[in-house]
DNA sequence: CGCTAAAATGTTATCGGTAACATCAACTTA
DNA sequence: TAAGTTGATGTTACCGATAACATTTTAGCG
């Protein structure tokens, strides 16, 4: 391995002024930084970024969790976050829980032993809290997306989950269905708690009660069999007309289950979801979604999270950015006759 | 920042002591290890991975570079790649090249900073020779996924896209189609060459010309913008009845600008593609695809790379493993009158 | 009890960089 | 021309860990 001393003895110079001339830092004479470029280009020089890292305290590398990889909602977000950071001359790198607590853990433990500069993280859920307060104890900056987590203060970005939840309920109501069931997250995880309250006031407010065992509370991420969808579905007694899923993963395996009992979508149960499902909406504008700004959870969660790294003051208050969503009306929903075709929750 | 010092200054020991009780190596009393644990525990210590690394030349940190990770087939192949890492102790980190040569520059300095052990990467295309012989050069063992470079001799895992292209013209000329349009990805990605050998066999098989002008090659990645297929269509003198997309990615693209044209697939326009849609598939089971077994990519790959790093002897000889697909017949694809009905290339 | 082997722990040098301070020549300026 | 600047470069110590070797303690045994 080529070192800044290989590089300062075939020059003839010590090892700071090649490591001057890397940084272009102090005063080096045209004729010395050419030199050492030249050799340094010839030797095939690589800055070993663990030693600088160990002297500097920082990496210029800043770091990404996401819970579900497969998700088009996270790939997005992915890419803005990525933009985000290249435009900042900072170098991002992924991790993926899984909405899962322990690799979550790990991957804090890599993010603390690799000294990356501040994390973007989308936190499994209220338990996290601990790895939140391992990274505020380690100074590591972060910034939360799409969930907060209660016991601690930070800047988060946000999607506007109570809203949607009503609007997608209320979309469900005005065309007349009165069985509306959902199927959610868990409630361990902020967006899915406000994402049922959502729920349960458009329910309240068509004066719906909303039947015995229509909620069901699971796990965002791809379920590891269907059999708890199944048995939630086949344990009602009076199947709902409609579903409102909690995110696009989790009305993936519903229509999976509805296809399975060869129940068809829309013409027996519609269903309605938070998430677009991404480029692949194209292919077949088939779910009515209540869509979120994927890219920009990314890129202002990442703008966020770099202003505070190179805040140097030290922190102003702590922000909170809510995106706003968009109903998309596509045809995963029938009208029912008693119902009210003009949808009132889209105007 | 809690140094093995300061636990060793608590401790009333030695910092030597600390890392053997961190490593577990050495001889260590009981009662030393069980208080300089309780220590470590107390103060919230985390070994600097940055440190350890510059002495030990490892990290048991790996690396996944795909070209875009909004693509399912890599997301896929992320995740399979993850589990076998993960299932042999080592950690995995992602990156994004956007099929971009110089972000995958940027990546592989990266990977050499933060010295990671190994690489899993889908590379660009055979532009990205130089980046593969700097990983070389500098000793870092990789293996390519999905994609070969002409003039690295390497571990490689690939699907067979000769033959997917082969059984995707094959399976639209048996249902009769004569003018079979392909896009594909850029000629300097090996697959994109043999999906077109594959589509061009079947052609010729079938006693197919292929009119002027219908095969369109661009790139792999999302498109910045759909003007250059729509100039490829309405190029045409001929639409052709059906069009084979080199992968999914395309055949969204393509499917978004014949419905901006109001061309309806498949009733005017058939459409298959490489690389089924995820999960998205289940939602409706609509494109006919040449599936490939992207988890397997990944973890195959993983496996490979693993035991490269742990081959203490020095290397076996190159091993190339080569993934078969599956057709999917799904409801993309139009009998035209003339065709036979029964699909040959299915048995 | 004294000697030796094994166990437990400590010391020193090093990994590859950079900060802080030191040096030395060339150039001003009074 | 002596003193003060400035520019160009070198020296030393250190970041936080570990390998190799050194030393001390404990245990075992005749």
């Amino acid at each position: 391995m080529v070192t800044i001393y290989d590089i300062a003895a075939q020059a003839g110079v010590s090892a700071m002024t090649v490591s001057r001339v890397i940084n272009n830092t102090g005063k080096i004479s045209d004729k010395t930084r050419a030199k050492v470029k030249r050799i340094m280009e010839q030797l095939g020089y690589v800055p070993n970024q663990t030693a600088r890292s160990l002297v500097l305290h920082q990496t210029r590398i800043l770091f990404l969790l996401i819970t579900d990889i497969n998700n088009p909602f996270y790939t997005t977000l992915a890419r803005g976050a990525e933009d985000a950071a290249n435009k900042n001359g900072f170098r991002l790198l992924f991790g993926n829980s899984d909405e899962n607590l322990d690799k979550e853990d790990e991957y804090i433990t890599t993010i603390l032993m690799t000294r990356a500069d501040g994390v973007l993280i989308a936190p499994a859920g209220d338990p996290s809290l601990p790895h939140l307060e391992t990274l505020r104890r380690h100074k590591v900056p972060f910034v939360l997306l799409d969930r907060e987590v209660p016991g601690i203060e930070c800047d988060v970005v946000l999607g506007d989950s109570k809203e949607g939840g009503r609007r997608l309920a209320q979309h469900l109501a005005a065309r007349g269905h009165r069985r509306i069931a959902l199927i959610n997250g868990s409630p361990s995880v902020s967006s899915a708690r406000l994402r049922l309250q959502g729920y349960q006031e458009a329910m309240k407010l068509s004066d719906l009660p909303g039947e015995e065992g229509y909620v069901y509370e699971t796990s965002f991420g791809p379920q590891s069999d269907l059999s708890g969808i199944e048995a939630w579905l086949d344990g009602m007694s009076l199947l709902p007309t409609a579903i409102v899923a909690g995110n696009n993963v989790l009305a993936v395996e519903v229509i999976r289950v509805l296809r399975k009992r060869g129940i068809s979508v829309p013409d027996e149960v519609s269903l309605v979801c938070f998430d677009d499902l991404g480029p692949y909406s194209e292919v077949d504008p088939f779910l009515t979604v209540f869509a979120q700004q994927a890219y920009q959870f990314g890129y202002m969660g990442m703008q966020m999270l770099i202003e505070r790294i190179q805040d140097r003051e030290g922190s102003g208050p702590w922000k909170k950015i809510v995106l706003p969503g968009e109903l998309i009306i596509r045809r995963s929903v029938a009208n029912l006759p008693d119902g009210n075709s003009e949808d009132r929750s889209a105007d």
